[in-house]
DNA sequence: GCGACAG
DNA sequence: ATCTTGTCGC
C-alpha cells in the first residue's frame, strides 16, 4: 500500500536515482528466459483532487489474449508530473498491484516509454531494473526525439532516433492500418525487435495491446469504485 | 532565454 | 492523466 522506503520526494532526489538506475537497464534480449507465456498490462488512473492514485496489473495468456488474472492497488500521489519524472508518479502503485498477482509475469507491458527517454530510464526500463522483470514500453503520443510517419499498412515501423549519438532508442509501429502509430521501446531484458513484434502480436485487433487495454479499463473502474466508496464511507 | 514535454 | 458534445460506425 505504502510508497517504497526512500522514495525520491524532489526533482534532485529523482534525477540523481535515475543516474543510479541508469547502467543497470539490460536492454536486449534474455537469453536465459523462455518466450513469455504470462503477458501484464499495467495502468494507472488519478483523482487529483483526492490524492487518490489507482494502479491496475491485468495478466493475460500470450496465446489466447485471455485474462487470466488481474489485481488492483489504491495509494496516494507520490510525485508531481513532470515530463522526464513520470515512473516516480506512476510505480509505487504498479508495484503494489503487480504484487498483489498471485503469479509472477514472464512480460510487462507499461503505458510510456522505456529507453527512448532523455536520460534512457522512461518508466518501463525503471520498473524492469527495479523488479527484475522483463518490460517493454508503449506509448501513444511522442516525447522526446525525431522520426518519420511509418507507412500505412499494418507493421509498418520507422525509427526513433537520438539526433545527438544516431543511435535507434525505439520505433514508431503502425499497430492498425492507416491509424496513428504508437511509440515502443526498450524497457529491461528485451530487445527492439522482440519488444516490436510483440506489441504487434498484443495489438492485433486494436491500436494499443490488449494488456494496456484492459489495465487501462479496470484502473479506471476501480478509481470510481474507490471514490464511491468513499463517498459511502466520509 | 524560449518552447516542448510519456501519463 | 482529466475535463467534455456530438457524431460516425460496427
Amino acid at each position: 500500500m505504502p510508497v517504497p522506503a526512500h522514495w525520491p520526494t524532489t526533482e534532485a532526489q529523482a534525477l540523481a536515482e535515475q543516474e543510479r538506475l541508469r547502467p543497470l537497464v539490460q536492454p536486449h534480449d534474455d537469453p536465459d528466459q523462455p518466450a513469455a507465456q504470462l503477458v501484464a498490462g499495467v495502468d494507472v488512473a488519478y483523482d487529483d483532487d483526492h490524492d487518490l492514485v489507482v494502479a491496475a496489473a491485468v495478466l493475460l495468456d500470450v496465446d489466447t489474449l485471455a485474462v487470466v488474472e488481474q489485481a488492483t492497488a489504491v495509494g496516494h500521489i507520490p510525485f508531481p508530473y513532470v515530463p522526464g519524472l513520470l515512473a516516480f508518479r506512476e510505480l509505487p502503485a504498479v508495484l503494489d498491484a503487480l504484487a498483489a498477482l498471485t503469479r509472477t509475469p514472464d512480460l510487462v507491458v507499461c503505458d510510456g516509454y522505456g529507453l527512448a527517454h532523455p536520460r534512457r530510464l522512461g518508466l518501463a526500463s525503471h520498473l524492469g531494473v527495479l523488479t527484475g522483470l522483463r518490460t517493454l514500453g508503449v506509448a501513444k503520443t511522442p516525447f522526446t526525439f525525431d522520426h518519420h510517419q511509418p507507412d500505412t499498412p499494418r507493421g509498418s515501423t520507422t525509427p526513433l532516433t537520438d539526433p545527438a549519438t544516431g543511435e535507434e532508442v525505439g520505433r514508431t509501429v503502425r499497430t492498425q492500418p492507416g491509424i496513428k502509430p504508437v511509440f515502443v521501446s526498450v524497457g529491461h531484458r528485451i530487445g527492439l525487435d522482440t519488444a516490436v513484434r510483440t506489441t504487434l502480436h498484443l495489438a492485433r485487433r486494436y491500436r494499443l495491446p490488449e494488456t494496456t487495454r484492459h489495465a487501462d479499463h479496470l484502473c479506471r473502474r476501480a478509481l470510481a469504485d474507490a471514490l464511491s466508496t468513499r463517498t459511502a464511507t466520509n
